[in-house]
DNA sequence: GATGAATGAGGCTTCATTCAT
DNA sequence: GATGAATGAAGCCTCATTCAT
């Protein structure tokens, strides 16, 4: 560790990450992409309510009444990125669970990694995904809480078959899995491309750490 | 785990707890406590741009002209909740680390223990200290960013301690400070008073997970 | 006349009505009828400027960009409903005045029948004509001016001409011509055609106050 | 009847009086008795939609904010003249019923004579509770609704009162009480100060006219 | 300390209209 | 004829802040 690492994470507000990515299925095409694309990094770094519609009508090059050509109501620009965050994290999390070895030091192996791995590629889809749920209503933020709560229920799942078959040994289940949970989402706070790992080092890196902490490490 | 639980958890939007709560030596008499005290359920439930002074002010029971008798401007409330943040945080840490045997294990189960136990305990006061910082001026977030950086220093040099002295066996010390430091930042969004934890158990359990991650577990 | 009558007239808003009529001759077909007749509805109920251009498209099923495919502007189709029930309202009266006997008392019937008559059968368009008429510029309200003055003067120059012949006797002919006038006119605001009264039995009744009034009754 | 009295009418859009009045009872001193003043010209002339609040702004010398520490909303001011006028005239016809002779003849006449008056007296104040009351919500029109209809019943009662005593001879009760409301209401559209009828006159007038449409014409 | 009124800036959104397709 | 996208203006309202009382 250098210096330079720390100085960097010491200036950082919300996110390291400087390059707004999204999913590759996800049209960008388009005004109703660029919107995306542009609030994707507004919202990220200022949050929502930080962000008014004419600071992204500007980042789009456009007047903030055409917004409201493509969608609703600038909540809806903010529920599109919270949907394509959650859908992606999730997606990647059921795959992982399923697809190889069922053994669980396996797949909770597999499972950790895409749960950082989605951070670390995405992380400014996923500061805004976790970080400004808040500004939704519930009726827009529901299908999110439903999609967090079922990918929270497959690690628990997964730990408790571990320790039931004796794979694993944990203090507490539930905070096992707090802790495994919450340190692959805080890595969308610091991870940054220009950091000196690829996001598939620190998905291998953290899952040997969630390995370890069930008393499974390698 | 019940099911309970995690239900409890789906439905969070930025932290679990329901009870304002401010480090001791912090003066909460008077209209200046009242102010700070709504105003860190407020900004932790919706954010800082999400608050209005009127919103704070009628939580108050003043009129938001009030608020000016007592800050210079709203911006200062923030100030004052995220430094209380970060110097107890800071204080902790500190505390943490000199007090006690030397030896790299006993010392970050220490300083693990300090780190969680300040997000256990004041959970919105974290909530609001990580996730507004971007709210403030560089002039007012400054302070914090120093504190910041500070403990995340007093984490590596524990671990390249413990490395150097072949207590730890690491992948990567970059990496597991940002593990150990995530998870327990994280816990401040889900600890909540009536979870079956007490904020020891959460720290004594979360400073196993990181000495077993540094391979120097029980 | 019972209080259920009244307590139907206690919800009215601005008219009573719920069917949309414009008079026979009018075009009514293709897409500008259909844009005329939901007009008429709209600004009936919420005023011109109560209405937007998007409610108008969604009334008949298109765009609004396609409404100007068929009418230069908005104003423009208001303009049309104010010309149509000027023109019926002035027509009727005209022809009232002269066909038939040319006695005072006859041609006051015939003409007071006729106002009546056409506020009854179109209760929106007269609606849309007395009240919205303020929106139209000084240009496309003028012809509507002037065919209402001149039916104005149509009504006074019948009461003078009876009172000159001695077959009226009214304590003042301005007054007489503004009551008889102004009855006629509310008709709009509460005839519905579900209410017991043909709109013949209206306008005779109202014809026989009207010579009631000039001391000529029956 | 002079050319120049029809002349000034036909030039009239929404009603011809030019000076703003309202009830003496209400409180005009301040800056709300200022927007209420100015609201009341600016929504008879050009009626609530038309009727921006940087327009009221303008026309009271403050900025269309300082609104909002005097109403709640823009509907507000609006519902509040919607009161005014409701319940001076609604107390007005409540008084003219009750004080003096009990005969139907004589009951008939004062409630008459309050009718026009209040409309000639405050012409502007009627136009716009009478035109302008459905750009208010259903909560806040519903009073000035209850007051019309109870009014309404209260002239529904002269009239059947008179009937059943033989001093009132009527084709239609129902009819004659639209005709008598409405040509009292009319009034607001038509007088003006500047017209040579004092409002007494008016009223007067209008109250033997409504006489003779009963049968009971001096 | 506390407040009501005032403000300038700006919030989000809708307006009527245009135009290339 | 019809439309989706775009626009400049304007809609109502809330913002944080100031200041005389």
């Amino acid at each position: 560790m250098t210096n330079d690492r720390s100085a960097a994470l010491g200036t950082q507000r919300r996110f390291a990450a400087s390059q707004v990515r999204l999913p590759e299925h996800v049209l960008l095409e388009g005004t109703s992409g660029r919107i995306l694309r542009e609030a994707l990094l507004l919202f990220a770094e200022r949050g929502f309510y930080g962000t008014s519609i004419r600071d992204l009508g500007q980042a789009c090059g456009i007047r903030s009444a055409t917004l409201y050509s493509h969608f609703p109501a600038k909540e809806n620009v903010l529920a599109e990125l919270v949907r394509i965050g959650h859908e992606e994290h999730h997606r990647r999390l059921v795959e992982a669970a399923s697809a190889g070895p069922a053994d669980p030091g396996a797949r909770l192996r597999r499972v950790v990694r895409a749960h950082v791995l989605v951070h670390a590629e995405f992380p400014m889809l996923a500061v805004v995904a976790n970080n400004e749920l808040h500004a939704l209503s519930a009726e827009l933020a529901g299908p999110a809480l439903m999609l967090r709560a079922d990918g929270r229920q497959l690690l628990i799942d997964i730990l408790n078959e571990g320790i039931a078959a004796g794979a694993f040994e944990v203090p507490d289940a539930f905070l096992a899995v707090t802790a495994i949970s919450g340190m692959g989402m805080r890595v969308a706070n610091w991870y940054d491309p220009s950091l000196p790992y690829q996001p598939e080092e620190v998905a291998d890196t953290y899952a040997e750490f969630a390995l370890r902490m069930t008393g499974a490490g390698a």
